[in-house]
DNA sequence: GGAGAGCCGCCGGGATTTCGGCAATTGCCG
DNA sequence: CGGCAATTGCCGAAATCCCGGCGGCTCTCC
């Protein structure tokens, strides 16, 4: 089954792609994905053991080189800038990767850094189709070992697109049989673990990914690291359609939230498609018009409501199933209080403030993992 | 030309639709749009004097009544609320008309309730294609009686959309003769005043527009009468676009922000046109995604932005244009703090107080109506 | 079982913003 | 030119939120 927190236990070694002649300064920071401890020294050791290729990507998979994992160490500044310009004037893709890898960081100030540099990068902002940039598209932790690579991450994997029979699959691929072929041919599947980023804010598009399954979170990064996260992708759903339609620069930052199986289109080949059957044109524009509702509501919720509570209130009614009118709403809360900070746009302190206030108040509840709304209405006064 | 602020010189007669049933409290209040002082006397007079419906819409337009001015009044919300109850229990379209004129209100609080009630109302949230609604697509101010009614507002009148030659329409409407011509079949044109309300939050979709000429304000308001301004789309874009492929509700309020000229395509025609000319389904994905786009980069500035003086910051640039480099910046300051506070999602109070500071610290200089910024780089550094 | 890391709770200080109101200024119109 | 209303400038008080840090708790891993 899918895990439906980021610290999975998924545990790997450390293999380091590491550009030899920038400076290493270095801090030692354990991370929430365990490592091997062993590597776990000052300064980086630059193994040259290459990390296994998955046999679970296909070849035609956009991914020309393989991702390091996501450094557990806090990183100096100073030595992602030096990333930054190694690979800005040598075109040294190492300098690039290591540059992905702290935007996975668990480590906010890490990620913000990394995540701020990409997004200036004239690397991933060039608009040119056809500059040929020596850097992956897809960053990838290494596969866990203990995994089987018949069937990863304890996924079911869906073989094609015209066999593909998700409940929700309706979102985007309920196209006619031919234009599902199509669509097969030129996609490429791939199982991913969580915490794999498939593309950053600022980057020039590729194409689109179709989340088959897992979940996808879709976040953006302020200049000095303060994240929101804007929308989490289910399975069914697409993400990175608006910017491989319009060609314009990623507004978000995706990354797997747990294992995920992804179709990739290119964007050449979806306005290919697009161009040949309406109906790919008509779903994408239903889709692009649904996210632009939900993204409308959302600057609607974040920017209108004066207090925090009141977006709090509202992010934990969301997350809570409306069918169910019972008089209790119990909701596995999988949330750390610092993603609930992420998701409203305010502190992790101020959201640990306004629960306990809630606490105090009786309008939640927690019973053991799962949280507990006694009353809705209540909640629901307070989300103004 | 265009005037670029609403209190455009449209002198009118107050002509008033009232439901004669519902009790009427009523404050006098002047407005910016300047009107016939004679009517404003205590309470309105119901004259039963029709306003004469302008020859320039033409009949197949969605405008089953014509609307009133708007009420320069400040109104009870008591009142308001009885128009509500009155349209909603007894379908009285008059009460309807007195909250869409309400919604039009110069006065913060006046249009914050109607609109609030606008936005609940089962009879814009009805989703229903098939149910008729007694209630007018579309809210017009009486045409100015100065104005000859066949240049009206002083625009220049596209005649069909096989002749425009406006060098924006790129944007949709670049399309082959065929399918520009059957836009043409299917829509209608109009010209409206400033001020004209065009759909409402939370209104069911009836079609969508196309900007020929003129500005139009998206908006959204909380339910404490907040106002944020999304977006001005100006002559080229169209508006409501993504509601009426989606057929979810409208997700802001659109209201003509100058004299504009208007094309307007019903939903059912526009999905079929969409069916028929795969140009047009594929220009309309490339609108949503680069809708969606500037969407998303409007919730990064508005909610990772910390302080208010960096989102005023970045709205004067925005406003700036970019191509020049010269020393100084000119801008015509058509905007009232009270709209940029609008725009940036902030209180008068705080925008007045940023512009006074960036003023003392000479970031900023008033000469006479126009805007300098003598100093790009420096504003930029305030815009974290 | 021990250690380490992440998460949660909390505190005070400081900065920012809003609220409500009031006065001065400006611009428009008669 | 005078009146009116919109706009702007300003003030104090109150509320809210962020910053930075500290310590305890729990969970996992060795």
């Amino acid at each position: 089954m899918l895990l439906t927190k980021c610290n999975q236990p998924i545990q790997s070694k450390v293999v380091e792609r590491f550009p030899e002649s920038v400076p290493v300064p270095s801090k030692i920071a354990r991370c929430r994905q365990a490592c091997d401890h062993s590597s776990l020294a000052y300064g980086w050791n630059d193994s040259p053991s290459p990390t296994p290729f998955p046999d679970t990507l296909p070849e035609s998979f956009p991914v020309p080189e393989i991702a390091p994992t996501a450094h557990p160490q806090v990183v100096d500044p100073l030595y992602l800038f030096a990333c930054y310009m190694k690979w800005e004037r040598e075109e040294d893709p190492g300098a690039g990767w290591e540059l992905l890898a702290a935007a996975q960081s668990c480590h906010s100030d890490t990620r913000a850094h990394a995540r701020m540099l990409l997004t200036s990068s004239r690397h991933l902002a060039e608009t040119g189709s056809g500059a040929k940039s020596n850097f992956p598209a897809i960053s990838i932790p290494p596969s866990p070992p203990e995994f089987e690579m018949k069937a990863p991450y304890g996924l079911d994997i869906i073989e094609n697109c015209a066999g593909c029979t998700h409940p929700k699959s309706g979102f985007f691929c309920n196209f006619p049989p031919t234009a599902l072929q199509a669509l097969d041919d030129i996609s490429h599947k791939s199982t991913l673990p969580a915490g794999a980023i498939l593309y950053v804010e600022g980057q020039a598009p590729r194409g689109m990914f179709i989340l088959c399954s897992g979940r996808v979170h879709l976040s953006t990064t302020s200049r000095e690291g303060k994240i929101l996260i804007l929308k989490t992708a289910e399975a069914g759903e697409v993400v990175g359609l608006s910017a491989a339609i319009s060609g314009m620069t990623y507004e978000t930052t995706a990354e797997t939230a747990t294992p995920s199986q992804l179709n990739f289109v290119d964007r050449k080949h979806l306005l290919e498609l697009m161009q040949t059957y309406n109906e790919v044109s008509m779903s994408t524009a239903h889709c692009l018009s649904r996210d632009f509702h939900t993204a409308y509501r959302d600057i609607h919720d974040l920017v209108l409501t004066r207090t925090s509570a009141g977006k709090l209130a509202r992010l934990l009614l969301s997350q809570s199933p409306k069918e169910i009118e019972t008089a209790e709403i119990r909701i596995p809360s999988s949330m750390t209080h610092e993603e609930m900070a992420h998701r409203i746009g305010a502190s992790r302190e101020t959201v640990t403030r306004l629960i306990s206030s809630l606490k105090r108040r009786h309008l939640i509840r927690l019973d053991g993992p799962t949280l507990v709304i006694p009353d809705r209405t209540a909640l629901e006064a307070l989300a103004v």
